[in-house]
DNA sequence: TTGAAGAGGGCGCTTACGTCA
DNA sequence: GTTGACGTAAGCGCCCTCTTC
């Protein structure tokens, strides 16, 4: 199942160098409402697709439940007992309580749970927690759910309980653990990005530091400097940063260049020896415009 | 209006079980 | 038949939000 990068909620966009073939978008803020702030999620259309789903998935559900070995359908009075309440607000209360559920219903829940696999109070005497396996029908349906969405209210999540014969908290769950390995697989995929883009960064840090070298070596060599004043007297235009020698040609470029007496009074000197020092700069005789 | 208490839900971490090579 | 790896259902604790008083 493929799964939108907006799901999880993480975002990061990375700007490359022109020749970097692919930029990156990492998605850091959710989209996705109902993860980014599940109390949030607008619950009216939910449960209309959800109904959607129950309609659709009825039948299919009754013909697979008959191959269910583990799990037993939920008699009435499951879901009856289970149907609590729903205050307007929708989210607040909850058909499975997670704490009245494991602190009040103890002893029930065990005996729900020995109940829903199959196994008698009998055979389930010890607290030994005997783990079910959901059907492949059973999945799918979940999955179909899910991808409708991510989180289940109450009403949801008893009507999709009974499709599947199930018990409200075991689609709980399974929508807990399809929340987080929905987060995991995205993770996973983020980090292999983030991955790349750290050894583009690598790639281009050292292509980098390589001119760095060029720059430096060819700054250094003879040939260089047999066409250099000394290096305090490098003057440069600060308006089009062109670097003045006081060779002929290049004082004729830079005086065809632009009228250098009104538009730069105060020309920057600059020195190959890459002093950040302000450096006392010659007469201005680079720079006759 | 404000704050405490309780309820309920989600998430992270973990355990235990089922499956498969 | 045994074993280790892996997937996943489920438990537990914590935190957050919302409601009530």
């Amino acid at each position: 199942m493929m799964l939108e990068k907006e799901d999880l909620g993480l975002s990061l966009s990375l700007n490359f160098p022109q020749n970097t073939p692919n930029p990156v978008h990492l998605n850091l803020m959710s989209s996705s409402p109902s993860l980014c702030n599940p109390h949030k999620t607008s619950w009216n259309d939910a449960f209309t697709s959800s109904d959607r789903n129950s309609e659709t998935c009825r039948g299919e559900a009754r013909s697979f439940l008959r191959g269910i070995d583990v799990n037993r359908l939920p008699s009435p009075v499951d879901c009856e007992e289970e149907a609590g309440v729903s205050s307007p607000n929708s989210t607040v209360s909850s058909v499975s309580g997670k704490r009245s559920e494991r602190e009040i219903n103890g002893a029930d829940h065990d005996a729900d749970r020995a109940c829903s696999q199959g196994i008698s109070d009998e055979e389930d005497g010890e607290t030994s927690r005997k783990k079910l396996r959901l059907s492949k029908d059973q999945s799918a349906i979940l999955e179909e759910s899910f991808k409708e969405h991510n989180t289940l209210n109450p009403k949801q999540k008893l009507a999709l309980a009974k499709q599947l014969g199930l018990r409200p908290r075991q689609v709980e769950v399974w929508f807990q653990n399809r929340r987080a390995r929905t987060k995991l697989k995205q993770t996973e995929v983020d980090c292999e990005v983030l991955k790349r883009c750290c050894e583009n960064l690598t790639e281009e840090n050292r292509r980098l530091q390589k001119e760095v070298q060029e720059l430096r070596a060819l700054k250094l060599s003879p040939q260089f400097y047999m066409q250099m004043t000394p290096p305090t007297t490098l003057t440069m235009c600060p308006s089009c940063e062109r670097v003045a020698v006081p060779s002929s040609a290049a004082v004729d470029t830079a005086t065809r260049h632009h009228s250098m007496a009104q538009a730069h009074p105060r020309p920057m000197s600059i020195s190959p020896w890459a002093s950040t020092a302000p450096i006392p700069h010659r007469p201005f005789d680079a720079f006759r415009h």
